[in-house]
DNA sequence: CGCCAGATTGACCTACTTCAAGTGCAGTGG
DNA sequence: CCACTGCACTTGAAGTAGGTCAATCTGGCG
């Protein structure tokens, strides 16, 4: 990715112009950037790479909140303190800003605050699919569901459709989807001898049967 | 309530001034305001009653993705179509608002923008809470965790603390919480046979003691 | 080639669901 | 005032999806 570019699922063009201006920041896989308390110093947009959120419970279980993808928004708070985790799944390059400076933008300039609301609206309803998914769906739903979040992903960033790169674990996706790894690993073996997807080398996925795979989601034809 | 004002969960106060404006309206309980997919017309602030917002299964399956509380604002999105439904628990009445009169002031008012930014950040914030109950929570921790949340927004309204008024069934709290109806009665029964609640008339609870309600859900001390 | 972390598979166990009776209480009508 | 009624809630017994624990497999890499 040369500049912040459209179209992306969760951050609007006035909010990827902003970090054109900022500096370019890079990370190794596996690193933390912040955790749930920090103080809030800068905020990020991914270029490159995959960044988990989280939340930990009181005895260090992990509950992973989202995957993000390029193009995807991190780290901003009303708060000044954090109120999530984060850290790269893989090498991350990002864009940086200060907090301060986007609150000072977001004060003057309205179409900030409108292309904000708008992102913060298309997160939440991400969110809300995941609240689904824990609430109603069983572990092989859960996991076809997944696997069509993945896909509509990097959809968006213009890579292929039908073939997958799954950049997380069994225990990252467990930790996502509210199941061990145990669980995530025989649903992927469930969809696989049932046909709907097709192991691929390096872990990638094949999209045997779209339509099949949908349905094991339990999504509408 | 009077006029709309703080402190809310998740209203801010230019958010609020905002439906002063607005006309005031009312409906019975039980009364569907919108499905998932409907036409986005009217926004609304609640005033008096409970809302519940929801979103249903190909098969029917119902998840409650949040109760609703007076100042909570409700069915606002940036799409043309509603992504949630929402139907009256409670008797309620609510200011409202035209979706598109809302969009013109958004863009054209800086400060309603970071306002609208602000609360979808508290209303996420509290949705990722939900995430965390319904990926790594049991039944015991989930109700203990739900009986607080109710606690924090009646205290928020300026009701009392430790008596609380639960509008809801027990099939809702189970849509709510990923349970069936059945767990959340026994959930109840145990949190009452270990003291840490106590059944009020009407249905009401007590909460006997707060540090072990704090402890069953999981919840630093 | 051998190592090792991640993934898979198997066997057993338990928390929650399912199905099926009861119980209690708020509202209604005698 | 009190019995009747219906709906929400509770409780019990049995079934099951997913968790737990443990062994084995796989493939990327020195």
């Amino acid at each position: 990715m040369a500049t912040p570019s459209a179209p992306q699922l969760s951050t609007p063009k006035a909010v990827l112009d902003l970090f054109a201006q900022g500096k370019k920041v890079s990370f190794p896989a596996g690193r933390l950037l912040f955790r749930e308390g920090d103080d809030v110093s800068d905020v990020f947009c991914l270029s490159e790479g995959n960044v988990v959120v989280t939340r930990f419970g009181e005895n260090g279980e992990r509950q992973i909140l989202a995957f993000l993808f390029p193009g995807d928004f991190l780290g901003m708070t009303f708060t000044p303190h954090h109120n999530t985790g984060a850290e790269t799944l893989t090498p991350v390059m990002a864009w940086s800003l200060s907090r301060s400076r986007l609150l000072e933008l977001l004060a003057s300039r309205a179409d900030l605050g409108v292309a904000f609301a708008h992102m913060s609206s298309l997160i939440l309803n991400n969110v809300l699919d995941l609240v689904f998914s824990l609430g109603r769906k069983n572990s092989k739903a859960r996991v076809a569901s997944f696997l069509l979040h993945l896909q509509r992903r990097q959809e968006l960033l213009g890579l292929g459709s039908k073939r997958l790169h799954v950049p997380m674990t069994r225990q990252d996706i467990a930790d996502f989807l509210g199941l061990t790894m145990e669980t995530v690993s025989r649903s992927f073996s469930q969809l696989k001898s049932t046909g709907e997807i097709k192991p691929e080398p390096h872990g990638d996925i094949l999209i045997a049967d779209l339509k099949a795979l949908r349905a094991a989601a339990e999504l509408a034809p």
